[in-house]
DNA sequence: GGTGAAAGCGAGGACCA
DNA sequence: TGGTCCTCGCTTTCACC
């Protein structure tokens, strides 16, 4: 299916990834095309699986959350019982916005959104702590997002 | 500005953060409203900064890049200058989608996608060594993405 | 791949409760 | 706040090039 993506489908996902609530029409004037192929397009794009959904962006701050914390977990061991307890644990706890299996001295990589420090503390004690197969944690805090958007290049010098 | 978010306006929120493209008469449906105090909502939350944008979310894997790769960094000095050089840099290279300053042994924390590891090791000699103030560079990749969607909480519960 | 047209529906505003 | 109504423009799907 990933059929090759031509200048105007490019086009479609900077825009489409820069306000996903652009009308079909607005596209459509922004890569000079009538709606209907723009439309059609769009749709492919979806089904194909380049885009795969669409996320209002929210303020973490006006939330409630002052921290954002990244926290790196080393295991007890490595057996695939022990990783899988510990996934299916992690997609319960709303706060755990982000996690990756990874390479290097630790094992997995998480972010996540707290109200204050003190709540972070609370909260590494009676949850990350208590997370299965756990064995060490390492924390560190976001004093500011440089870089938070999460852009993925489209242009085709990039591939 | 900030007022104090109801059980309406939440719901709103997690809808539109599952789904930026629904339409205000399907929002008003999900919240049981009709669409006039919906949209009205919307808006609000739009002004009052609780949400800040609304962007596809694009298959990284289908764009070409197979590899993500977390680089932690540490300065050469804390100087504001340094900071300020090195992050103005940063916002320039589309490959690093996200970055944090940091607290801890390392100052800054990138995610950086790349097509491949030959890639991202060319990319990690000839970019990440060469901005500006960096003393250590350590990289760690991404096996599997366990959680990625960065799905902020927004139930009463957690604020 | 592209155009153009038609039917139906949503957006956004004015106004009332 | 929420609801009704109204108008304009957009979405979506044709048939066709």
């Amino acid at each position: 299916m990933p059929t090759t993506l031509d200048r105007i489908d490019r086009a479609l996902l900077a825009a489409l990834q820069d306000n996903a609530r652009l009308t079909i029409a607005e596209l459509a004037d922004q890569v000079s095309l009538t709606t209907s192929p723009c439309w059609r397009r769009v749709k492919q794009l979806e089904e194909q699986g380049y885009i795969t959904g669409y996320q209002a962006t929210l303020s973490p701050k006006s939330l409630g959350f002052g921290v954002t914390a990244f926290v790196s977990i080393m295991m007890d061991s490595h057996t695939k019982d022990m990783a899988r307890a510990f996934e299916k644990r992690l997609m319960e706890i709303p706060e755990i916005v982000a996690c990756h299996h990874i390479s290097g001295r630790y094992d997995f990589l998480l972010e996540i959104l707290a109200r204050d420090l003190e709540s972070f503390g609370e909260f590494a004690r009676e949850v990350l702590q208590r997370l299965p197969g756990v064995k060490e944690i390492y924390s560190s805090f976001s004093y500011k997002a440089v870089k938070e958007r999460r852009i993925i290049p489209v242009s085709e010098n990039h591939i």
